[in-house]
DNA sequence: ACTAACTAGTTTAACATTAAATCAATAGCC
DNA sequence: GGCTATTGATTTAATGTTAAACTAGTTAGT
């Protein structure tokens, strides 16, 4: 295989999925409550999933962003009531974020909204061809996170 | 298999795909010459492969943005020389856009930089794997393609 | 214990994108 | 032919992002 036709096929597997990626997410965003973005949800739904409390640098390096826009996010989280921003007391330069009740809820409305706007999914792509997808997929990610200082 | 199991499944799918995608935008566009967006090389490799002028309408539906943004693209690419806007003779309101000699170097340089960029993927993930993945996510990428004006 | 280097978070300016408004031209319909 | 609706492109205001500068606090070397 040379090497021109290697550039073509990550390519294409790159393009492919920045597709799916834009599709989808639009998508999402649209199914979201009026006034949730899409990173609003996302962290909502990580207090949600590990449950414990984080900080603003460990959730931006979580979701791959700059701290100033991990920052401009949970300004407005904290603006609606849907998380708590304490001073950290063991690093004075540091913050502790955690999900409030009402944020848990923010996020239960918002996840039952997208889970409606896909259920037509199952029927479109069935659910074991995505099963079968996914360890390629989980492997490449993890791959592409390690790469990334380069 | 429960409604529950099915949004964890189809989630997950979009999350992945949706890490990725940033992962590989971010390193591709950090890997193109100094100046150029990863939206100007799409427009300028779109030319390359496709070779056919087009319209911005046209152009915006293909990368699922919006005119606006396109408008915003096809200016800076003109300032640089690397296409050209003319007047559509059939169609008063239109516009007709056409890469130019330059655009076309411009776009096989970075072209290259990307591949050289590029050039570790295939000891990390083979590209057999590739091309098992890639009927998947061509058929997903169709299919939330239709799916979009819902 | 001092200093230098580093780290956490915020702020700022620049930029890309979106949605909506606008303008001009075309198409459809009666 | 003449009205209405639609379409192609641009412009505008608002939003979200990045990179870089900045502030404050911590760590490590000596």
């Amino acid at each position: 295989m040379t090497k021109d036709e290697h550039t073509a096929l990550y390519f294409q597997l790159f393009t492919e999925i920045g597709i799916i990626a834009q599709l989808s997410q639009n998508w999402l965003e649209r199914a979201l409550p009026e006034g949730m973005s899409l990173a609003q949800f996302g962290v909502l739904n990580h207090f949600c999933r590990l449950g414990e409390p984080s900080s603003p640098g460990r959730l931006a390096r979580s979701f791959q962003i700059t701290k100033g826009a991990m920052t401009n996010t949970l300004q407005r989280l904290e603006a609606q009531g849907f998380i708590g921003i304490d001073a950290d007391p063991a690093d004075a330069r540091a913050k502790v974020v955690m999900i409030t009740d009402l944020g848990r809820k923010a996020r239960d409305h918002a996840l039952k909204l997208a889970a409606d706007a896909m259920s037509d999914l199952p029927d479109l792509i069935p659910a074991p061809s995505v099963r079968a997808a996914l360890p390629f997929l989980e492997r490449l990610r993890q791959l592409m996170d390690t790469r990334r200082d380069r």
